[in-house]
DNA sequence: CTTGAGCTTGTACCAGGGTACAAGGTCTAG
DNA sequence: CTAGACCTTGTACCCTGGTACAAGCTCAAG
């Protein structure tokens, strides 16, 4: 399989494969007479595990770290299980900053359904985000 | 006030404000007789108003939208209830796909508690990470 | 033989919000 | 007079996950 046949079975660019390539989450493939990579489907399941694990919130170097135990023939599991703890608190975290954000934003708003523009005063820049919330 | 008070009144590094005035979000300040940038009140209240801006989560390019309005003699009300608005429906976004994502990060976890790390075959890479959701 | 698709490498660039030097000028206290 | 704190400019770098481009092979079809 050359590197655009993957590429589109896996859904991702040609060039993105050979990023990851360079960020050392797929290893250095075979290369054909012509210098051409040439994959196997060993490297197919590696992207699908890298989409999964993206889709699952671990950044690239994380997922490396896995590949990496995986590599060297440690099951990966339990770093897995502290990764995605982790990113479950992170995710919670997120979650309760945005969720008072949300809140904070619709006082702003209606705040701004209650001022009149041409009250807004030059010092205050704009009266809807003043200081005084 | 030279650059290192306004810092200080403002919590924010020196370094910070002059990354704002390359940036065009502060003018160009008036210069002592010795090349030291000399800031007024009205700098203060503009490096307070872009941080109530950022706590709202607008970005440093939409800031400096709202602040060239003003300085245009434009009241930025209306410009600000839009980017509010654009804003609160970014975030409730992004905090329904977080939901999904933590419901899915706590399935997988569940899955970890389920799973033998001994059972994990190395064509899967991980099985707590497997294509099987 | 040529055209076009696909491949190779290397390098630079994007957003966003700064941070970190380096090399030098200025001012104040001791 | 000198040390130290503060200021000046310019430049480069951080992170993350790629994307874009250039100059040059390779290969198959027509």
């Amino acid at each position: 399989m050359r590197i655009g046949e993957l590429a589109e079975s896996a859904e991702v660019s040609s060039q993105t494969i050979r990023f990851y390539e360079r960020q050392g989450l797929l290893a250095e493939p075979a290369r054909g007479a012509n210098g051409y990579r040439v994959y196997d489907e060993s490297a197919a399941t590696r992207l699908r595990f890298i989409a999964m694990a993206q889709a699952a919130g671990l950044t690239l170097s994380q997922i490396r770290g896995i590949l990496d135990l995986r590599d060297q023939g440690t099951t990966p599991c339990q770093h897995v299980t502290t990764l995605l703890d982790t990113r479950l608190a992170d995710v919670r975290t997120r979650i309760r900053d945005l969720l008072t954000l949300q809140a904070e934003l619709e006082v702003l708003l209606q705040r701004s359904q209650l001022l009149d523009p041409g009250d807004c005063a030059d010092q205050d820049i704009c009266h809807i985000l003043s200081p005084s919330q």
